[in-house]
DNA sequence: ATGGTTTTTACTGCGTC
DNA sequence: GACGCGGTAAAAACCAT
């Protein structure tokens, strides 16, 4: 199959380019951006507060010099989901040096050997936290290699902490249930990756995933809207450098195709595909459904369909 | 398991550069 | 003749029952 061969090419082009905010404007589509002070996450371009009553984790404190700085901090590093110890524990430097960096006598030695050990069997103490230790390292890897952003493997991170507390592991592989977990996290923060996307970087088989992503999301309660075909759109766009008009009119077709209840039972990454390309198309703009179909993996045949209904629903719109 | 729907595969014909 | 595009039929994948 020289098909796969491309495809895996393409991949791997897609990894260095990133979505570098997590959420966009419910009502325009732009960029949002947190303000601290007011504990506000406000959108860029048309002002809509998406969110309020944000928590500011940034001290309370101001400092006008270094010195200042350390007199005042009475805190350590934050903590983190992605360790998983949340980076609390203490960390025992395997050099045998003192803070000054002499080195040690050999009583001293051996008593951080024994300091040593015993510190690291209590950081990984039972098979609960060597579990966390290992699946967190998967969705890290899996996360960077789809060019996810901090927030998307933060969440993975707290939905696979979850499925451990609830005991939702047993009879399943870590894997799966990491792989899951980044699927549904990047979902959830509407930067969405295709299930097949995924697959490539999971180690297991995406049947496996699917029936482990739909078993966690129900004994979780999570809660993940279907796809927006939407959220594709950005992604698709500039991969094929295409401009911001026609990534306006593609989300434009999109809508329209919404509420005329078009897309219903249609893969929204299809959808998606196709109004990428009826927008190229009504911008003038050169790209070819087989260009479309590389980077969405879609089949051309999919996008002709789909790129067909999007217009017919646009058609009978202007006459209103 | 089954049947209905959607997507993919594979192939063919048409027009253009 | 290669390329982009459109259509079709049959296979495969998917989903709800």
């Amino acid at each position: 199959m020289s098909d796969s061969q491309t495809r895996t090419r393409n991949r791997e082009q897609e990894e260095t380019e990133d979505q570098s905010a997590g959420l966009s404007c419910p009502e325009c589509g732009g960029s949002v951006v947190a303000d601290d002070e007011h504990g506000e996450t406000v959108c860029t371009d048309c002002g809509l507060v998406v969110e309020e009553d944000s928590v500011d984790r940034g001290p309370e404190w101001r400092a006008f010099d270094s010195k200042e700085k350390d007199e005042k901090s009475r805190v350590g590093a934050p903590t983190t989901n992605m360790m998983h110890d949340k980076g609390l524990s203490t960390n025992i430097d395997w050099r045998d040096k003192d803070a000054y960096g002499n080195s040690l006598s050999s009583t001293q030695r051996k008593k951080m050997q024994r300091l040593r050990k015993w510190n690291e069997r209590f950081r990984t103490r039972d098979s609960k936290e060597r579990n966390l230790k290992q699946a967190l390292g998967e969705i890290d890897r899996m996360a960077s290699a789809l060019g996810l952003p901090e927030n998307v493997r933060e969440t993975a991170s707290v939905i696979y902490r979850r499925a451990l507390d609830e005991d939702l592991l047993p009879g399943r592989s870590i894997e799966g249930v990491s792989t899951a977990s980044v699927y549904a996290a990047a979902r959830q923060a509407g930067v969405p990756r295709s299930l097949d996307e995924i697959t490539d970087v999971s180690r297991v088989e995406k049947s496996e995933i699917a029936r482990t992503y739909r078993y966690v999301v129900r004994e979780l309660g999570l809660e993940v809207k279907p796809a927006d075909p939407e959220s594709y759109v950005p992604r698709f766009a500039s991969s094929l450098e295409l401009s911001e008009e026609s990534e306006r009119r593609a989300r434009q077709l999109l809508q329209n195709a919404k509420e005329k209840g078009v897309h219903s039972g249609k893969s929204p990454v299809g959808l998606a595909a196709a109004a990428v390309y009826a927008a190229a198309l009504l911008t003038n703009e050169k790209t070819t459904q087989a260009a479309v179909s590389e980077v969405a993996d879609i089949s051309e045949v999919t996008i002709r369909n789909r790129y067909h209904e999007l217009l017919e629903a646009e058609q009978d719109l202007p006459v209103a």
